[in-house]
RNA sequence: GCCAGGGUAGCUCAGUGGUAGAGCAGAGGACUCAUAAGCCUUUGGUCGCCGGUUCAAUCCCGGCCCCUGGCACCA
């Protein structure tokens, strides 16, 4: 059984989790998912980042320790999760002694390897923001924003990485893994940031400043700064699984470059371990409409549509609206449009007239089919088309074109039964149309099982739900589930079930 | 400025060197098992602009315009 690990990136708990955080666990989600149907051992790891500056002054703001500042965060994040049914292995948090005692080693090991260096670091330092500004903060006029209060230039000694010495590795590496990083462009984007040379890494903060992180093994007076505390993560997890490297960090691109195209497997490379196998890099949710909702005093948060209309149908929406990698607008009419026709009138009222007409003609058990004709015969082979052209997408993450596809195919589904009309057939006494009756009955029926195969990774639990209905349990991985049969002859379905009900009245949002 | 992605029907997008496609929305129709659903037919486009290559370009090349994003220690 091969293995796979596959992670996310892990969220900052300085706020509340939004529709970008959810959108990244949920894609990994179907790919986890769908890699267990394939048969993979999956590894899915998940988690949150839970020290530094703001975190610290966001406690100090309410007056608790950061510990009971993040616990509470940090199960915001995690109860999301667990509400839009995202499988994780296992979730990890940079504050567990699990995590700071792997990082702790790893920065032991690279100062001992002469890796890490002390050095004097000198920047503009705003005592109100307790911060370093950088020189894009300036305002046009050279001066320092008022939010910044007064800025002085210090001298401060801190530890840095070699980053630089490893720059040319990383070039080599890059230009010889041309599936490092999904999609392409983004491969070629770092490369181009690394026309430029980098500078060494400032990896610490003095305590006096920053006392919330990971104090250094080698100096206890400081702390880790950021992204060997972050990034490790990925690693610190797995440590002692042996299952390093992942086969894939799940971004977002606005991580990638430098921290995750270029620190990261620098980092791991210095310490002696492998990059992860491959970075994939998502885009982001765009909601320009969200100041006209607003204006019009309906502002939608698109985490809510979650409660209105389900989490199958919000996860529906994330993975069959966006192609991976590019940008996406969300708009709830578009949700609206997604969930009403494809989900409603496709699929739902598909299933529901499939138990209908079943328990209508044929008290409620599915009969055998008798031999294909020419319709059955062509729905079969747009069934092969389907499921070949669904994995062979699903395998390179188009999976908005393998919904697209299956979709088609639920339509042709639902062509099929106009053909065929089993109303008609039922009223009739006549043999040849009480045979036909059945091939037709148990032929939607099978069709929708298969189409339910297809959607499995990305509406668990409608795929659950149809499969109760339908009288079935599928097997745990998709090996003989693909395949056209009479497994569901005999099956005894739910006289109804209505999974996607349309929207009291229109324009009215609850 | 540099780099990248994109500019195709009202909307969201697919697509190919040879008379432009889908879904949704709109229009018409036949039906009734069904979530006022489903099915059939159908209106609709100078394929961003200007040149070039070619027998032929939306698709190849050059230039230009517009939109979006990135451009380092900032999560």
């Amino acid at each position: 059984m091969k293995s796979f690990y596959i992670t996310t990136a892990i969220d900052y708990v300085n706020g509340s989790p939004h529709l970008g955080h959810a959108y990244e666990k949920v894609l990994t989600d179907v790919i986890a998912r769908y890699r267990r149907q394939r048969g993979d051992q999956v590894h899915f790891l998940t988690g949150t980042d839970e020290h530094g500056q703001k975190v610290q002054a966001s406690a100090r703001r309410q007056g608790i320790e950061p510990k009971a500042y993040v616990d509470t965060t940090a199960a915001e994040f995690r109860a999301l999760y667990d509400r839009l049914e995202v499988s994780y292995d296992d979730f990890i948090r940079t504050t567990e002694p699990r995590h700071k005692d792997v990082v702790r080693s790893i920065l032991q090991k690279l100062y001992d390897q002469g890796e890490i260096y002390r050095a004097e670091y000198r920047g503009f330092y705003s005592t109100r923001q307790e911060q370093f500004l950088q020189e894009k903060d300036r305002l046009p006029d050279g001066s320092w924003p008022e939010i910044f209060g007064e800025v002085t230039e210090i001298v401060e000694p801190n530890y840095f990485f070699k980053l630089r010495a490893y720059q040319d590795w990383l070039i080599d590496y890059l230009k010889t893994h041309e599936d490092f990083i999904f999609p392409k462009f983004r491969h070629k984007q770092v490369l181009e940031f690394l026309k430029e040379p980098l500078n060494d890494l400032c990896i610490s903060r003095p305590k006096d400043r920053l006392e919330w992180g990971i104090p250094l093994p080698f100096d206890e007076g400081y702390v880790t700064y950021v992204w060997f505390d972050a990034l490790l993560n990925y690693y610190s997890a797995v440590a002692d699984k042996g299952l390093w490297p992942a086969d894939f960090n799940v971004i977002g691109k606005d991580i990638l470059v430098p921290p995750h195209a270029v620190y990261w497997p620098i980092m791991l490379h210095a310490a002696g371990l492998p990059p992860p196998k491959a970075l994939l890099v998502h885009g982001w949710w765009l909601q320009s409409g969200a100041k006209m909702s607003k204006s019009t005093g309906e502002a939608v948060n698109p985490l809510a549509l979650v409660d209105q209309f389900g989490v199958d149908a919000f996860r529906y929406f994330l993975i069959r609206e966006m192609n991976v990698g590019q940008d996406s607008e969300f708009t709830v009419g578009q949700f609206m449009v997604r969930y009403n026709s494809e989900l409603a009138n496709n699929l739902g009222n598909l299933v529901n007239r499939t138990l209908n007409m079943t328990t209508r003609f044929s008290g409620g058990q599915l009969p055998p089919a008798g031999p294909p004709e020419d319709p059955e015969r062509a729905l079969q082979g747009l069934w092969l088309k389907t499921r070949d052209e669904a994995l062979a997408l699903n395998e390179g993450f188009q999976f908005h074109t393998a919904l697209e596809r299956t979709m088609v195919f639920l339509t042709e589904t639902n062509a099929y039964i106009e053909q065929r009309a089993p109303w008609k057939l039922g009223k009739s006494a006549e043999p040849r149309d009480q045979a036909l009756l059945q091939t037709s009955l148990a032929t939607m029926a099978e069709a929708l099982r298969l189409a339910v195969a297809l959607l499995q990774h990305v509406m668990p639990s409608t795929a659950r739900r149809i499969n109760s209905v339908l009288g079935y349990t599928p097997g745990p991985t998709w090996a003989e589930e693909l395949h056209w049969g009479g497994r569901l002859a005999g099956a005894k379905v739910a006289a109804s079930l209505v999974l996607f009900p349309r929207p009291e009245k229109p324009g009215k949002p609850a």
